[in-house]
DNA sequence: CTTTCAATATACTAAAAAATATATCAAAGT
DNA sequence: ACTTTGATATATTTTTTAGTATATTGAAAG
């Protein structure tokens, strides 16, 4: 209960919130969303995700290049064809609870 | 399997999505993240707020109205004091695993 | 081989959104 | 009135997003 522990504690939590924040930053967009959310279903290769989602290629390049540079996805290449999955289990277990959250739910009662 | 079917999926993960992605968008914001934190363990007044996480007073307030406007919070005041609380079902259940995946592992063990 | 095509990635840039710091303001209690 | 607690306004900077163009890579055809 001190200031010695509070600072500890609060250390802890300020390394905790930024990791878990940094995590939040990539999920908190529409797209990278989206190709998440597809890739918990399993392993897709880019123009599957295109058409599947429809997003223009560059912008869904561009998005994967983020999800790839924060080690959320890893690739598969297979001639042409690039293969994305999902490699971060804290990314798994978010998208879980936000399937729960957002996806399974009545109507009308989420938010 | 149809176009039909597809675009009703698409839709309806559109709209998830878009829910989901407001939500994060919140989240994904360090000093919001502690002040949820904070609040998973309870009610708290602004002040209790600032002296436990070592926010700025206006960044606090600024933040708060954002929890408040997204009505991940609400609040009820007594006196001078004006007391937070966590009013979102879905935040509450993120903050959670949050905690799970960033708080509880063992060290070197993230991300 | 080397030209060509399809799949994917990158570069660049304008516009929009969000974060940060400082200053000011309002309400409630004394 | 005056102090304390909390909210709001504003200016500035930084990050994100989105669109367009261009580049790379591998397979296959000629």
């Amino acid at each position: 209960m001190t200031v010695i522990f509070r600072h500890i504690d609060l250390d802890d939590m300020l390394a905790s919130a930024t990791h878990a924040c940094a995590l939040l930053k990539v999920l908190a967009n529409r797209d990278r969303l989206m190709l998440l959310c597809q890739l918990t279903q399993g392993e897709f290769c880019v123009s599957e995700l295109q058409t599947a989602l429809g997003i223009e290629q560059p912008t869904l390049s561009q998005q994967l290049t983020v999800l790839r540079q924060e080690a959320l996805v890893t690739t598969r290449r297979d001639g042409k064809l690039i293969f994305y999955s999902i490699a971060s289990v804290e990314a798994m277990a978010v998208m879980q609870v936000l399937y729960e959250q957002f996806c399974r739910k009545p109507k009308g009662k989420r938010k």
